[in-house]
RNA sequence: UGACCCAUGGUGUAAUGGUAGCACUCCGGUUUUUGGUACCGUCAGUCAAGGUUCGAGUCCUUGUGGGUCAACCA
């Protein structure tokens, strides 16, 4: 058997180069960090498909940390959420740890650091800090505090510690170089006071170490061997490595950061902070909105998991800036729906039509494949009757040949059922359309065998019986911005781009009667209108649906070229 | 007037000095009781200029373009 000779994205090529230069594939361990200050988006998605990816691929072990070192933001509502997140997505962590769960640690590193003179005590406010830092271009100069003497820093880290001091009044700093071109070397802050309650540690502590701080010595202590995260860290990795320096020891795994670039998707946002803010101005309903690019938006959109996964995978692991075709992730789901979501008729937009060849009061149950895709699907009954609905769309008095639906004295196929001719409408005073009065070929049920059954006609539409039709709310949604890249445009806000029309709520749909007793989470083809899911608000009585995306339409493509 | 990173079709990626490939999108066609699916096909790319080499998308130099860095955020 031949093997396909899969190719390596730059990560596992580092793995691979690691492994042959010796290291043993037990020390093989990954994490994937979260702060736990908002929901996880699709970005994410792909640091925890890489993470826990390498993992499977490796066997090895992978943590879920939660980077904690900021009470002011970070709240149990997150943990829950991210985790429930991880799991929905398939996969699982090895430990599930917190940053918090090392403030010991570190702060017992830290006092080693002090006693090294590796670190000090600066009781500058922070505006003072920050303009003695200088610029990228311009070194930095360095604080009057900097050579305190290590008795008194350890004194006051102490008082720090113990709440006596006030927050903003001091911060610890690591001695390092002022005129660093790295700004990040340029005696970064290492603890901050903050009287705050921390949701895991309660008000133990006053000092609260800094992400740089923390994250390495996390890493270590956690003896994971590739530390991966995106590219926007690039210049802390420097840092990184000057704080394993100090505690280091040679016979324990040495972690490496490694960074990679933040997939983004077109007309869509991906940072915390503005889905944050579309959520606190109501743009949207919730972080789980399903015009949101987070996992939770995305569920209930009726995104499945393995669809999420194969984007991640398809779309790649690389150090570019990116901005991925949302038409990616689309075509994943879709293509996982074909396969899997049982065909329904569904009418949106219903307008009545009557046959008047067929008998009044007369009622029959129609054989209706549930997936042609999927021969292990069966067949259920839809009833049909004198009375139907079809789309409104799908009737014009009058239209050239290339419109394959119903038309005045022309024919057209009802889907599972049988062959109608239009001919005549009924409207009402201002000229629309409430009724299409049609004829039907009672030769040529679907199925049937017969000859009729077997004419060719050219359109083939969707319909629901009048009698048995259940009324339901669907939900159509349209990207949330109308700009491929709406946070991209220097001065302007990115919500200047916000789609004012991304929702729709159609409240007089009618669907087959089968759906009654659809559940939260269920997913259908509408046949010839897309893939809808049923929404965590539908009840029994009051249906809801969410249109998670819509079937190709070579039609509507051809009419907008008009 | 700095440092660091990046540059392959419209988009996302592969080619590890040796035939520029794959997927999505777009466009065209065949099949079709979903204008869906499936199948077939078309268009389309190595940022530029030098250099090294038998051979460069890949290595070197310079340039150009983009990104990142001056929170007591992560």
């Amino acid at each position: 058997m031949s093997e396909e000779k899969k190719s390596l994205n730059f990560i596992e090529q580092i793995i691979e180069d690691d492994l042959n230069n010796g290291m043993p594939k037990e020390n093989l361990r990954f994490r994937f960090p979260p702060e736990p200050n908002g929901y996880l988006h699709i970005g994410h998605a792909a640091s925890i498909c890489l993470n826990f990816g390498l993992g499977l691929k490796y066997n090895a072990p992978v943590n879920l940390r939660f980077d904690d070192t900021n009470p002011a933001k970070e709240e149990q509502e997150y943990v829950d959420a991210i985790k429930k997140d991880i799991e929905w997505l398939g996969f699982e962590w090895d430990k599930e740890l917190y940053s918090s769960d090392y403030f010991q640690q570190l702060y017992d590193w830290a006092l080693d650091m002090i006693k090294a003179g590796k670190a000090y005590v600066d009781e500058q406010n922070s505006s003072d800090i920050a303009e003695q830092k200088g610029t990228p271009t311009t070194v930095g100069k360095n604080s009057p505090y900097r050579d305190r003497p290590i008795e008194e820093n350890l004194a006051l880290f102490e008082k720090m510690k113990s709440g006596e001091l006030e927050e903003g009044s001091c911060v610890l700093r690591a001695k390092i170089d002022m005129s660093a071109t790295n700004m990040y070397m340029r005696d970064p802050v290492m603890y901050r006071i903050l009287n705050k309650s921390h949701h895991r540690t309660g008000n133990t502590w006053h000092i609260y170490p800094m992400y740089d701080w923390a994250h390495g010595e996390s890493d270590y202590v956690e003896q994971i061997s590739h530390s991966l995260c995106t590219l926007e860290f690039k210049h802390h990795r420097e840092l990184y490595d000057w704080f394993l320096d100090q505690i280091y020891q040679p016979q324990l795994v040495r972690p490496k950061q490694r960074e990679f670039a933040r997939r983004n998707l077109s007309y869509t946002v991906m940072s915390k902070r503005k889905l944050l803010e579309l959520v606190e101005e109501k743009f949207v309903a919730g972080w789980d909105d399903p015009r949101m690019p987070t996992i939770s938006g995305l569920r209930r959109r009726g995104y499945t998991p393995s669809s999420i996964r194969k984007f991640s995978e398809t779309a790649g692991i690389s150090k570019r800036d990116n901005v991925t075709d949302i038409a990616l992730l689309e075509f994943h789901i879709k293509n996982e729906l074909n396969k899997s979501a049982p065909r329904v008729m569904a009418v949106l937009d219903p307008v009545k039509v009557i046959i008047t060849n067929y008998p009044e009061g007369k009622e029959e149950l129609l054989k209706a494949e549930n997936n042609p895709e999927d021969d292990q699907a069966g067949y259920r009954e839809v009833p049909f009757s004198r009375e139907i609905y079809i789309e409104r769309e799908d009737f014009r008095e009058q239209a050239n040949k290339k419109f394959f639906r119903l038309k005045l004295d022309k024919e057209v196929r009802l889907k599972n059922a049988y062959i109608i001719k239009a001919n005549s409408v009924v409207k009402n005073e201002e000229g629309h359309i409430t009724e299409i009065h049609c004829t039907y070929d009672e030769d040529s049920l679907s199925g049937s065998g017969t000859e009729a059954s077997k004419r060719k006609v050219k359109g083939t539409i969707h319909w629901v019986a009048s009698s048995h039709a259940v009324p339901a709310e669907v939900r159509l949604y349209d990207r949330l911005f109308l700009d491929e890249a709406p946070d991209s445009h220097k001065g302007k806000d990115f919500k200047e781009f916000i789609n004012p029309n991304s929702l729709h709520i159609n409240t007089k749909a009618l669907v087959e009667p089968s759906l009654k007793t659809a559940e939260i989470g269920d997913r259908f083809q509408f046949q010839r209108l897309g893939y809808f899911n049923v929404d965590n608000d539908s009840t029994q009585n009051h249906l809801i649906f969410n249109k998670t995306v819509g079937l190709r339409d070579s039609w509507a493509k051809q009419e907008h070229k008009k």
